[in-house]
DNA sequence: ACAGCCATGTAACTTGTTACATGATTTT
DNA sequence: AAAATCATGTAACAAGTTACATGGCTGT
């Protein structure tokens, strides 16, 4: 829902219309994250639907169709900004998935799994360094943005060496436990 | 496609029917992350249209449908296992939206919205830290999913610490720029 | 006149959610 | 025989993606 919300906000700024939107939108991301034109439309109709949006007509020239924002969508964006995301049930997060399913799939070798992940992870990280140099100090979308997805990949590297020990001990218990068959 | 390729791969392990699927992956994320029962059908159905599972009759009472793993659904499942995400473009992070998008908005107190997300993380991760005290050493999967949780809610919050000084500086450079009107 | 951009929109598809309908088998 | 449970499925919707169609304005 960030691109309906998103949209909404900047609609609160005054009335736009949908490429302006779009524009906006990818500009005030440092054009990071692309948002397809078609989307913006739909979620314009959707908005109008909903009554947090009404049309508004300018003599413009080209076939501009204005949006503005109502009181209700105004308190709704208000409300949205202030409106931490819900913690129950967590986000899915799919590497923890793949990791975890991939546990109980026999014959997978898990810990390599968790050395190609943490590998890209780290070079990802490093790219992130690098463009970081070249960011002009006051593009602080930018700067954001970067440092968002640098922390981001920190915590996933973390976690990565974590799985690692967790699930490596775990094997060495599995080896140790009392056995049916003399291995030893 | 975490759904997807999750049932996917539990299939590699062997036939197993819809709601088998559902209890299984519920099972390996500790009941963390419910998958709904409609999508499991609707993802076999596409499974099996793109050739990556086939049924298979298993005279068993109630009327179970058995899926089985093709090969080509063993190279796909071993494929994903091993592929990092993609970073280009990287995800769509909502809360770094939210904030890029307030600070395009005038009258909106960026700062007070950052404070709100901070106290609301630091309060979630408190939640994660007791609650991992209370689980048992040998589950696995619980635990790997509260670590993943903690580190991501960390990494927002050291996020969160940044944006609000890039934040402030910003401002405080705005209002000690040469000034038209003499407010000094 | 026509090429090129500005601008809006629709169609078809995928993933995901919720709610509802429908049988088949056990249990009481 | 009725109720509970097991199991599969469909319908309707939201959000997002890509591709295509269409028309209005501008510059040569």
């Amino acid at each position: 829902m960030s691109v309906r919300h998103a949209l909404l906000a900047l609609l609160n700024e005054g009335p736009k219309y949908g490429l302006q939107l779009q524009q906006e939108f990818e500009a005030s991301t440092s054009n990071v994250w692309p948002l397809n034109i078609g989307q913006v439309y739909s979620t314009l109709q959707r908005l109008e639907r909903d009554g947090l949006i009404v049309p508004v007509e300018n003599g413009s020239p080209h076939s501009q169709k204005g949006f503005q924002s109502t009181e209700i969508g105004e308190t709704e964006i208000l409300e949205w900004l202030r409106t931490p995301p819900a913690a129950e049930p967590p986000p899915r997060d799919e590497l923890v998935i793949k990791i975890l399913v991939a546990l109980q799939v026999p014959g997978i070798d898990v810990p390599e799994i968790l050395q190609i992940h943490r590998r890209y992870m780290l070079e990802t990280m490093q790219a992130y360094t690098r463009l970081k140099a070249t960011v002009a100090e006051d593009d602080i979308s930018l700067l954001l943005i970067v440092d968002a997805q640098v922390f981001r990949l920190e915590g996933v590297v973390r976690w990565l060496d974590i799985a690692d020990a967790r699930i490596r001990q775990q094997t060495n218990n599995l080896n140790s436990l009392p056995q049916r068959e003399g291995e030893r």
